[in-house]
DNA sequence: TTCGAACGGATTGTTGACAATTCCGTAGAC
DNA sequence: GTCTACGGAATTGTCAACAATCCGTTCGAA
């Protein structure tokens, strides 16, 4: 993805050229470079990305099902865009899954599983005490994509992977909700001490009660109200 | 026009002809018609469903996406085997996003709702004293997606409906097992009570817990031990 | 006999042209 | 002045031919 500075991939096989297509165009519209809404003329993209519009019929087929775009019949199709009521409903969906995710952790991860987690846990607390608030941002994401890694839950694997690219636009919008940051990491420590100490019951609920957070701060970032939607307990 | 030349679906509008192909190889695969691990041949697919390859091609991707089908890079495609582990996984997937669906459902269904889920329901314990097990699976089937309907969680839904799909080669094992629908009719009675009665955390156990003895009968129905994965409290 | 490489059939990936549909601007009627 | 019918441009959906790739088979040499 980022190692693709030059034109076209220039990949081995033709195969693989839909495979960069998909890549680069999910890449676009996951950092933001694209605007919600923004059509998506197939012609165009042909243009831009050197690619046939087989190619790129197949890679928009993708990211409609990626929930990334919308395509609508002979009307095109166009940046997905994912309003508040939503971003609340795929965090939820996350929620669970995670907390299944994390039981599973606690279950099977490895040493080195264990290991992994505890290091990212351990670079979070300087970065937060720093105020680094966008590094912390990114080691948070890491040490969610190392539990659901240890899980070893393929299905949960996707299922996450997927909705956590639909909420890229949202991602930093919680960070930024006052007392969040101090709050988010006991809950991680929480949720890594379960997992490490090989609790599966309480990782789960460590972690369900980590992403409730998350939802009550995707609430307060838009200024509405925490308590409709529940908090999982 | 598209009435010309014949054959063909003749839809109204060729726009619908890829869907019909989709819902028509969709239905095949679901219904067992296509045994696992099947090639689908384009070709093949092109002569029998009346289409061109492009179609044939766009729907093969739609399936995979869907996880029915299986593609390898000038290998072609095959009809997905899901293996009992994978099922296993669905199943709890399946758990956690179906336990949120019944907890938003105590909270947000309108009586209508609350109306369909007792009408489905109630036909439940005749057809299983009737010893109608293939009757009282399609009610339960019915049931389960009444109370989906019911939460109005868009996401939830949409992904519950694809991991159902994936699963119809397993639907009828787990009702087999000895024992299994009555329990099974106990845990949905406890499932509708609560939610009738509006109770959000008692909704979300209920299902789980529900759920939680699905996949316990999958793995008798495997002659396999049900402690390994857990059983979600 | 057995192993390896090249040949040929079968199948998928790609390309460009054609048909169908929608959208928007324009002209005309009331 | 407003609404409706029409027409052309832009765009997507579909189709059939071409190129690339894989797999089973055959031929040849050690």
């Amino acid at each position: 993805m980022a190692a693709a500075p030059g034109r076209r991939v220039a990949r081995s096989t033709q195969a693989q050229h839909a495979e960069a297509v998909h890549a680069q165009l999910r890449a676009e519209i996951v950092a933001g470079d694209l605007l919600p809404q923004q059509r998506l003329v197939e012609a165009d993209l042909c243009a831009r990305l050197h690619a046939s519009r087989g190619t790129v019929r197949s890679v928009l087929l993708r990211l409609e099902h990626e929930g990334l775009v919308v395509r609508e019949p002979y009307r095109g199709a166009h940046v997905r865009v994912i309003d508040e009521k939503e971003a609340v409903e795929i965090t939820q969906v996350r929620t669970v899954l995670e907390g299944l995710a994390a039981r599973q952790a606690a279950s099977v991860a490895t040493d080195e599983d264990l290991a992994a987690i505890r290091a990212v846990h351990a670079e979070m607390g300087p970065l937060l005490e720093a105020g680094d608030l966008l590094a912390y941002s990114d080691a948070n994401r890491r040490l969610h994509a190392c539990i659901v890694d240890a899980s070893r839950h393929g299905t949960a694997r996707r299922l996450l992977s997927e909705l956590r690219a639909q909420l890229v636009r949202f991602q930093y919008r919680t960070i930024f909700v006052p007392g969040r940051p101090q709050q988010s990491l006991a809950e991680h420590t929480a949720v890594v001490d379960a997992i490490v100490g090989r609790d599966p019951e309480r990782a789960a609920a460590a972690m369900i009660a980590h992403l409730s957070g998350v939802t009550s701060a995707l609430h307060s970032a838009a200024g509405r109200d925490a308590r409709s939607v529940g908090n999982f307990g």
